[in-house]
DNA sequence: GCGTTCTATGTAATCGTTTGCATAAAAGAC
DNA sequence: GTCTTTTATGCAAACGATTACATAGAACGC
């Protein structure tokens, strides 16, 4: 029903060879000779033959189809990442097969299992934080997989990514610089999130390397949506001493933040400077214009995409050396108004 | 290698029922006796088992994926109807299989080729505007398919959407009722893009039928991105007269247009009114916020899996009537300064 | 009690490729 | 010219499920 009734043997027939002559030009045309390729071509073209992923999956034992495990589509960074990811596949010739886990870690294992069965050649995770069963499950099917978002820590699994710590702490350092003593983090939920919990650690590493330190009180870990970012940044706004430096965890918190500071009238950078993470499209028209963490999003996604594939085609598959963030400085940030 | 090396006939064993019982047991439990389904699912529980899921495909010519084309993740738009198809499809048990167009309709078939020959059921569209080979090649195939964000015209495909005409109509009276006279457009491209084309239609419409015209110089056709909108939002205010509202094809062009006034000093609504065309999340915190055409997003990608996963299991399938927009009014519009 | 229907199960063919092995022809070595 | 190697091809056996058909026993009607 699904696919066209024209099968591998009518092409043999029409161009007098066997299937195996036919399965062979299809698949590696270096190895006959040059009029039966010819042949085969031209029949397959008469035909309009389409081979039949299944029967050549089950025959192989390859799907060419990659998991692929997103938090979400809705945060512009995860789908830009994973439309990068979904196009470098397809230049390879594989297919992206998705699940999202919306920031649900529990439920990673019942989302991957579909995936599992309908059969792929490998997984491409977002971050280090999975399931113990999940990283077994992949070891017993024998699937490589790699990391994104993140780099190796001491496990030494396959990563591509940056420092998320380290790009938190230079975000605190500039701030530090331009004199703000007061800081406020609003985070992404650190359960699940290792990415989520780096970045307040780096924060709070770089303060205290300068003798700041950032009270529980002052971080507030809300769900990465405009509304989330809002609420957090008004009640930021009520404590004291009002922070002069607003850190959040990515540009999706850092733009609900400041679109809440202008309906209360608290102006952007004079009364508090914002950061955001990421530097997704947005970021760079809000009023003022964000400063934010560049990410190499779609890097991230071709990177990814290469390595997994050379991984399933056999090669060893060297892992990229770490991707580098830049700071982009742009309007919501300035000295402390304490200063 | 993909798959783990436990195999149906395994559980067979373990269970001391034969294959086919523990196929039925898993497929159709209802069909084998309840000792049977009981040893099946214990031996399944301790085997591990995972179905294989080309073996499953090819011989019930079944794959349980459905091929998604869709112009972009980029789009914050669709991103969410893609997560919300994903969404239900998953619920139902089927895969999705993504593919992006990016609005060049010219390699729609090259696009759709990989998952035909991966297998899918079905294909879900978006729009009207697709090849004539394309169709033939669903035809041939057998492939059920929707097209979706539009409603049927005289040639009778399954739709799922709205009326993009009249709610671009909508729009501009509203505008006109405020007194408006002097109207622009930043309109997405029309190539290729029968929804674009729509909008400016209805606009078009909805003036003459008050006796106003949009002049061919007056309507910039933009790609979908904050910075074309930027751009033609500065050309058309370069224009002599002014326009006193702008129409714009999307949320997108709209909160660029947005920006740009920002930039140039232009207070919006007082100098000129922007509507936009969506309701992205990002479009209720602009400042001031967008007046915009709110468009169930993850209700079409719900409806479209529903009606999608009938069609392939038998049922005829019934087409939703057509959806309802909105017109959102929010802080972008008012009457017009030559009131 | 007998014939009929129904239910649960098993046997084995089948889905459409790929690929190991065998073979024939061509090419190369000496 | 003979022997070995290489190259191109074909034959047929997988791959791992589903399912048509057959069959045996249980249930049922009268």
């Amino acid at each position: 029903m699904a696919a066209s009734s024209t099968k591998l043997i009518d092409v043999a027939r029409l161009a007098q060879v066997s299937t195996a002559t036919v399965s062979r030009a299809l698949s590696n045309p270096g190895r006959v000779s040059a009029q039966a390729l010819r042949r085969v071509e031209s029949a397959v073209q008469q035909l309009r033959y389409v081979p039949h992923g299944a029967a050549r999956a089950l025959r192989s034992q390859r799907t060419r189809a990659i998991g692929a495990v997103v938090p979400t589509l809705s945060n512009a960074i995860f789908a830009d990442y994973t439309q990068a990811l979904h196009k470098a596949l397809e230049a390879r010739g594989y297919r992206m097969l998705l699940a999202c886990n919306e920031y649900d870690p529990v439920s990673e294992e019942a989302l991957v299992a579909p995936l599992l069965e309908h059969g792929i050649d490998a997984l491409v995770l977002v971050g280090r934080d999975h399931s113990a069963g999940l990283f077994r499950n992949m070891e017993e099917h024998r699937l490589p997989y790699v990391l994104t978002w993140t780099t190796s820590d001491s496990s030494e699994r396959p990563c591509i990514g940056f420092r998320n710590r380290e790009a938190a702490a230079h975000v605190a350092d500039y701030l530090i610089d331009l004199q703000h003593r007061e800081f406020a983090m609003i985070a992404g939920i650190g359960r699940g999130n290792d990415r989520a919990r780096e970045r307040v650690e780096g924060v709070r590493m770089a303060l205290a390397a300068r003798g700041l330190q950032l009270k529980p009180a002052r971080i507030l870990e809300s769900p990465y949506s405009f509304m989330a970012g809002r609420q957090a940044m008004r009640k930021l706004m009520s404590l004291t001493p009002q922070p002069t430096a607003v850190i959040c965890g990515n540009d999706v918190l850092a733009i609900g933040a400041l679109a809440e500071c202008h309906a209360m009238g608290v102006d952007v950078p004079r009364t508090v400077s914002i950061t955001g993470f990421d530097d997704m499209q947005m970021a760079s028209i809000t009023i003022p214009p964000l400063t934010t963490v560049r990410v190499p999003t779609e890097k991230l996604g071709q990177l990814a995409a290469d390595y997994i594939v050379n991984r399933v085609e056999g090669a060893e598959g060297t892992v990229t050396p770490e991707l580098t963030v830049d700071l982009v400085v742009r309007g919501t940030t300035g000295p402390s108004r304490n200063r």
